[in-house]
DNA sequence: AGATCTATTGCACAGTTGTCCAACAGTCTC
DNA sequence: GAGACTGTTGGACAACTGTGCAATAGATCT
């Protein structure tokens, strides 16, 4: 095993532990115990333990939103990638799901090694939502006057059915959230500064 | 000082650490710290520091919520009151403040001592939320088909702001984001199964 | 084969934590 | 004032943590 592939090993393990123990609780020895190796090990590897837990949180996040851009290529059609995204968004039942989002702005308020990566994501994912809706202004199909304040509220709308949706799924049908969600874009599309407009164009 | 006040005094003293560190690093010599005390006196009035941390996180719960219920009391007429609810949920400038709401949430996770009281606080502000609809649509003042499913939804969004604003505060403006807050419950009102519809009243 | 280097182990160390407990210091009752 | 009770202290204890390090195993090179 390269030391690439080591490194990249302790990165699944700690992923791994992370999403069952939350990242606070996710320690060196247990990482060590999924891996079945000695906790000195990761020592060899990562100077310290921010650095790992950093380094974790980056791939995942990383790799989150690849794969969403990746989904976007699906379509050229600029609703329907904003749909898409939708959907994508909502991942409950992926390998890390919501949990570790929560989980990770939480704790990246306390540890210097995460906030970077929260603050950059959080830049990212604004800039991608923000790219759609500029793409859809242009093509004609929507209206929307305001493309980087509106991208800010959908994260923020998002961020909070994603909260809920893991704190108290059973009280919000995850079903009915992310339908409204979509809807709610659609909506908010046509708004402009809370004046109501109705759409020319027919909704499906 | 009598029992029922020291145990009054260790809840403050476990709020001011809980703010100022987090709920995961709250332990029981900072708190005794705080007061000047020594750590074991902790534990002559609560049985474990999960007992503590959940009856602190209930604290400040049951008095926000006691607290809302109290400004809404200044006015009678139901879309004021819709207004004045937005305006206290932000509140960001408190002495605990959002981080500690953030915090309680992704803590409630994982200790079961927590997650009955984020439970019944996330029932109660539905509850409240709710009622208020119902009071606006009960007056002719405002148009709202399932006040129970608008009800979560207004809860989730305000909840995502919030998260927003705890983690990249500089990023999204709090005041932009308030007033859009209350601009979107007005819209949302008028909003019908994602059919737009103009309101009938004109709006302020 | 011998030397050299790296990956890996196992453990030691210091620092924290929750929890518990014997001792002390008050206050109240008789 | 003697005794009983309660609030409070200070520290002990075991379990845990991140980190560092000497010793070993294994591969690679000369």
């Amino acid at each position: 095993m390269t030391p690439a592939e080591r490194r990249a090993a302790i990165v699944d393990a700690t992923l791994a532990v992370m999403v069952r123990q939350g990242i606070a609780a996710t320690t060196a020895r247990d990482v060590a115990a999924e891996m079945g190796t000695s906790s000195g090990l990761i020592h060899h590897y990562f100077a310290s333990m921010d650095e790992l837990l950093a380094e974790a949180f980056d791939w995942v996040a990383s790799d989150d939103l690849a794969r969403t851009v990746g989904a976007l290529d699906a379509s050229d059609d600029p609703v329907e990638r904003l749909a898409i995204f939708f959907a994508f968004y909502n991942r409950a039942d992926e390998d890390w799901g919501m949990q570790l989002w929560l989980d990770a702005w939480s704790e990246a308020a306390r540890r210097p090694a995460l906030q970077q990566t929260s603050r950059r994501l959080n830049v990212a994912w604004h800039s991608l939502v923000a790219d759609l809706l500029r793409a859809g202004v242009g093509s004609g199909a929507m209206t929307c006057d305001e493309p980087d304040a509106v991208a800010w509220q959908i994260i923020s709308l998002l961020d909070g059915l994603a909260l809920q949706a893991v704190a108290h799924a059973d009280l919000v049908a995850r079903d009915d959230a992310n339908s409204w969600a979509r809807g709610y874009a659609e909506d908010q599309l046509a708004l402009e500064r809370g004046v109501l407009r109705s759409r020319a164009t027919d909704r499906r």
